[in-house]
DNA sequence: CCCTGGTTACAAAAAGGTGCGTAATTTACG
DNA sequence: CGTAAATTACGCACCTTTTTGTAACCAGGG
C-alpha cells in the first residue's frame, strides 16, 4: 500500500494503522512508558527490524513519541503522544463493535465466538 | 498479514480493515446498494480480483451483503449489513481523529493539512 | 566480549496486477 | 435464419512488486 488513492483523511489512518503491529504496539504504549526491549517482549513475534520500522511510522504519525537517552547501554523510551491517546478509545471501539457483530450474526459460522477481549 | 497473534477483538477487526480497499469500499458502499461494475467505477484503480476478494472479506466479516440475481448478465448486488451500517460512524471518528491530529501537531511539516475530508 | 537500539543487505513470502476463460441470454449483422 | 458479439461477475494461472524475515554489523561505555 504504497501511496494513496483518494487523499481522504480515512485512507489516510488506514495506512498507519494497517497490519498487524500498530494496533498492538498502540496497545502495549496505551499501558505506559516502554523501551524497545519492553516492546520486543510484549510481542515476541516481531522483528526487531520490524519493531524499528512501525514505531518510526508511529513516531511520524506523531501517535508515538520517541525519547532518547545518553547513557551506557543506550536507552530509548516510547510513549503514546496526546494524539495518540486520543487514538486508544477510537480502537477500543472498533474491537467492541466487532465482538458486537461476531456475536449476533446469526449464521456466523466461523470460530467468531471464542475471543477473548485482551485489549 | 496471514494469522493472528494474540487473539483480541482490535487484531482482528484491523485484519479485515487493514489495507486501502475496505474503507474506500465501505464508504462507498454507505451510499446504497452497488453492483460490481458501480464499485469498479466509484475506485477506478482496483483490480477485479481484488474487487472480487476484498468484498469477499468484507461479506465472510459479516460487513457486506451479497445478493445474486439469476438473469442474462448476471446480476450481483452489495449492500452494507446492519452491522456494516454501524461500523460506518467509527470510521469516519477515525478520519476526524486524523484530521485534528495532522492539524494540532505544530512541528507537523508534511502536507497533512491540505487533506480533504471527502468520506 | 557484553549490552541496547539500530542499520543494512540479501532472501523469502505475501500481495497485487494482467489477461484469458466462462455462464446465459440478448442484440447486431449478413 | 444462423452466427457472432456483447454483457456481468467472476475464477484461475502466471508474473511482478511490495513487504517482511534473517542475519550480520555498528556505536560506545562497561
Amino acid at each position: 500500500m504504497k501511496d494513496l488513492v483518494s487523499r481522504c483523511p480515512i485512507e489516510e489512518v488506514m495506512q498507519v494503522l494497517s497490519g498487524r503491529w500498530p494496533s498492538l504496539l498502540i496497545y502495549y504504549l496505551s499501558e505506559g512508558t516502554k523501551r524497545f526491549s519492553d516492546l520486543q517482549r510484549d510481542n515476541p513475534t516481531i522483528s526487531h527490524k520490524m519493531l524499528t520500522m512501525e514505531l518510526r511510522k508511529l513516531e511520524d504519525a506523531g501517535i508515538v513519541q520517541r525519547t532518547e537517552f545518553d547513557g551506557y547501554p543506550r536507552r530509548v523510551e516510547y510513549d503514546l503522544t496526546p494524539a495518540g491517546l486520543r487514538l486508544v478509545p477510537l480502537i477500543d471501539a472498533l474491537g467492541d463493535w466487532w465482538e458486537r457483530a461476531s456475536s449476533d450474526v446469526p449464521g456466523d459460522q466461523d470460530v467468531a465466538n471464542d475471543h477473548i477481549k485482551m485489549i
